[in-house]
DNA sequence: AAGGCAAAAAATGAATGCAAAATATCCCTA
DNA sequence: TAGGGATATTTTGCATTCATTTTTTGCCTT
């Protein structure tokens, strides 16, 4: 069976850049259509499909492939097309890592900038948070979680690494998503206590330490991801066979 | 006076690309082109002068200026081309961060991998290195130096670390080498230590010790690159604004 | 009926064409 | 002569076209 690709909302129309350009319009949604996985891993991105799907012709879809490539989030055949990269074991496990190292990164710069209201915030998240825990709110303790790595990056006080990480977020995006909410309740407690932990060195502005406790923390988020997935391969092979 | 783009070798031509497929081709020439300084700072990158220089049409050439753009090497702005990405003082400090967190977790890692034979291989470096410190030999110095951080982002073993370090290193590349020719002989010093305490943490296989010194072996030469630009871009300000 | 080859169809990679936007040039006015 | 605005030129963004390559289809052979 041809991988069908549904439709994804309305064309784009020059109307509606209004700063950014066609190509980053066309760029972000394309990432988000591939990062939301509308496409099988594997698959066969379809030039002619998703050109009629976004009312473009081939040339700024093939521009905004060429990043993506760059990015990737898909890679390129000779002559062959574009495929939704497949990520394998060991590729994940790689991702996971950089984010760790980017995030200890973020923490390490934090210490040196954040305010005592952001570190205030950051605490009512972890707060919010634990309600999420007691209540066995899988949604709201992801969506939180999120926002507190997300403020930890904030903290630091750099575009540059800010930009790095939403890009490699974006590649394992897929896979952290299932892996959180299939999250063991057992994790969960063990990754309360890291968070207490990293906001306690961050009180203490200890850069060191919470480089060390956030690499830590995204390592064994890691090792509960890949054995999730590894699972979820083992039980259905053909979802990672781009059928 | 418009900016003149010089000749830069011989036109592509098909016969080549082996393997590598004529965007590819056009990407890595073009990447060299703009980190090699050919275009100064600021100025515009005049697609129909690169598109003779590199004897193609223009939609491969701005298929390889979006992947630039998104490299962060260059900026496009709408209706008005691609210039070459102006770096602020405060742009560098970010990007020298950023290296110096991902060599960091390139020692944190390499610390679960290495092998003796690699650690030996360092070594000899840094005895080649102490060679041309002593020598004052800057050349032979920069580029063994280069050698030995490329030699532990090899050892933590992962690919996507490797790519991204060297997509970082390459947006400051200018900046970094113009900073190492320049630099003080006191800060020679200080970094013939500090790759000594590399070592011996590298050794030991002390991940933790071993991010901590690198990322501040990392900031201590961001601050020399930092104070080196500054007093470059001081001293002539026009090579900054892109004449 | 299975396998293999050839032709047809489709997809890719790159060049060209065209409308809109930006830039440069020129002319006029003060 | 300096400034401002209209016009011409260039440049950009995207669509279209064309040549190759790949993939599919169909037919023939065994």
């Amino acid at each position: 069976m041809k991988s069908t690709i549904p439709e994804a909302g309305v064309p784009i129309t020059r109307s509606d850049r209004q700063e950014a350009s066609l190509h980053d319009e066309i760029l972000l949604r394309l990432r988000d259509y591939v990062v939301e996985g509308n496409i099988p891993e594997g698959a066969r991105v379809p030039e002619r499909q998703l050109c009629e799907m976004l009312g473009i012709s081939r040339t700024p879809l093939r521009e905004a492939l060429k990043v993506l490539a760059a990015e990737g989030l898909i890679e390129l055949l000779p002559n062959r097309g574009a495929r939704v990269r497949q990520l394998s074991e060991r590729h994940l496990e790689e991702l996971f890592d950089v984010m760790a190292g980017l995030e200890s990164l973020a923490g390490r710069l934090a210490c040196e900038a954040i305010t005592d209201e952001e570190i205030a915030g950051i605490e009512r998240l972890h707060y919010e948070m634990y309600g999420y825990y007691l209540n066995s709110d899988m949604h709201g303790y992801f969506r939180v979680n999120q926002n507190i790595h997300e403020s930890i990056v904030a903290a630091a006080r750099n575009e540059a690494l800010r930009a790095a990480y939403a890009s490699f977020a974006g590649r394992i995006r897929r896979v952290r998503y299932s892996a959180n909410f299939a999250r063991k309740r057992q994790r969960w407690g063990e990754a309360m206590r890291e968070h207490e932990a990293i906001l306690e060195a961050l009180r203490r502005r200890a850069g060191s330490e919470l480089a060390d406790i956030l690499f830590q923390h995204l390592r064994n988020k890691r090792a509960a991801a890949i054995e999730h997935l590894t699972a979820t391969r083992d039980a259905n092979p053909a979802s990672a066979a781009g059928g």
